[in-house]
DNA sequence: CTGTTAGCGCTTTCAG
DNA sequence: CTGAAAGCGCTAACAG
């Protein structure tokens, strides 16, 4: 492995004007030299140690990207993709860690002097200040935050409904603990409007995602018409299977709407009226903040922010608007 | 932050006494002494600083793990989760990177000097080599082998349905094009099977995971009862939807079989049978080559560990074992 | 059993 | 515009 060193022999200069040339102070040098610099990089196959320059500047290029432990859609892995776009084009190292529910953050990752962590879910107080005190930049959404969004999301799922004609409701969530966090607020939001008009809910559906979970659930329906306001759509497909078998008509007999926007939603037959959001937004606004040294409280609510880029892509699970 | 130089001066001891018994040579030292480093650093606080610590030994403690573009299915994340629990009680750090198809690897990743590489999928010959030359220790399938597989998997599913009675099969791939590198072969398994038994074998089926692109296909069957191998629970459960509202019945009119055993398998209404396999043991198997510095050919012919490993779990979708 | 010493590869003043 | 020198935090010989 060429080291800094070899470079500078090879051209025949010293190891500061290479470092210099090679971490953005060119203007400083003659044309002749830094092409003399760079050719000999190139020849030698030259790449700087993280190691030494982590050492010599104190902290590191690498970011570190905790992701938190719910199932993996193709939604969360776009963001992910973005996030680690961004921060390429700036010259630093995107890593990625799963993180478990309660699971302690190793302390390695710390040790990694990382220029940044972004954490994809809301974290526990008392690891955020660890990582915090190692005078390590951190963007996590605070719990709240999270909150207010899938409150919002689960009160657009329910006006979606209300608004195709439903006029009972009743929501749909994993039993699975590790979905406790999105759920439980999903649901309130859903049940705060149907209180706000007046609209029936009928208890909460939890469907094992196993052999005739959700068929159980199913049967708990009353024959009427309902609107299901389903956790995401990964749910909303099993509720739907079980339904149809037992004889119900969608939208006639039951309305659903699921959340992902997933290809599993739009392939199903019937297709599955969904929330969508955009996440590409909010990709580029963790790599933002995380680039300026912003805090995620620095800019306006990002709740607000948020509910603006929700929206719901219509499927054959609810009427088609009679506009 | 507290370094090594703190402890030895809080402990009134050397940085080498410090360094020798946080690393591994305590047993050249005395009780009390190893109490007092123990101490100083737990007051302090102290976490020793990989940068330096990866200049020093040439290499660091971290291990990449190279994630491919595919659906991330819960049993890849299972994979991911072994490998990083194995490689954290041998002291090593796991990160994950996303690969695009044909993206190049970022050369800062081998900055990293990193203890390792796995790799989930086959990475292009270049790569690999690259990887290799910066002398580091590189895990991954060669592609002959997860073709082996993939090939496997395709003739076990389309032999478990011609030993459920059907005497026309079709395979049901996804037009995705980054599915491609495993859909392939595996419709290749399935489709040897058929011809060595003499089976028939539709056209296979391309389906767009699209609204109403499972339904196109599947209108293409013809009306007698046909055997179908589907790439994966996700393309199974586009096409169980589309042929049940079509009026096809199964397993009367049409079998399905799935692969990856995935909750959506198991919680659609009616249940999709599927091949699951046994990832822990693979998880395993490649932290342990990884911790002894072994290669993947320095094994027994890994095709064939894994296919013993390949199981069906019945569902719906096919008739009950007449046993 | 303990301390001294010499780097690992890089960045960064600072003097020329 | 260039080069010499110091030091980031740690490990590992080696001498005591």
């Amino acid at each position: 492995m060429a080291t800094s060193a070899d470079v500078a022999q090879h051209a025949g200069l010293s190891r500061s004007t290479v470092s210099q040339i090679l971490n953005g102070r060119e203007h400083l040098f003659s044309e002749e030299t830094i092409a003399r610099v760079r050719a000999s990089a190139a020849v030698l196959g030259y790449r700087p140690s993280l190691a030494g320059r982590t050492l010599a500047r104190g902290t590191s290029d690498i970011v570190i990207t905790l992701i938190p432990d719910v199932t993996f859609n193709p939604r969360l892995r776009e963001l992910v993709d973005i996030i680690t776009a961004d921060l390429t084009a700036a010259g630093l190292t995107n890593l990625l860690r799963f993180v478990g529910s309660e699971e302690s953050l190793h302390d390695t990752l710390l040790g990694l002097k990382p220029f940044g962590v972004v954490s994809l879910a809301p974290l526990p107080p008392a690891q955020e200040r660890r990582i915090r005190e190692h005078g390590v930049h951190l963007i996590a959404q605070p719990r709240e935050a999270q909150v207010a969004i899938d409150e919002e999301i689960g009160r657009l799922q329910a006006r979606y409904l209300t608004d195709a004609g439903y006029d009972t409701l009743a929501v749909v969530v994993p039993v699975a603990v590790r979905e406790r966090g999105f759920a439980l607020p999903r649901e309130r939001g859903a049940k705060a409007w149907c209180s706000e008009q007046g609209v029936r809910v009928l208890p909460t559906l939890r469907v094992a995602l196993e052999r005739g979970g959700a068929q159980a659930a199913v049967a708990k329906l009353p024959p009427r018409p309902v609107g299901l306001v389903a956790y995401n759509d990964e749910v909303a497909l099993a509720v739907l299977g079980a339904a149809l078998h037992q004889g119900r008509r969608t939208p006639e007999d039951f309305g659903l709407i699921g959340v992902d926007n997933s290809s599993i939603a739009r392939a199903s037959t019937p297709s599955i009226t969904t929330v969508d959001y955009d996440i590409a937004f909010s990709g580029h606004a963790i790599a933002g903040l995380l680039l300026q040294r912003l805090n995620v409280q620095d800019v306006a609510d990002p709740a607000h922010q948020v509910t603006d880029r929700l929206r719901v892509v219509a499927g054959d699970t609810t009427p088609a608007p009679t506009s």
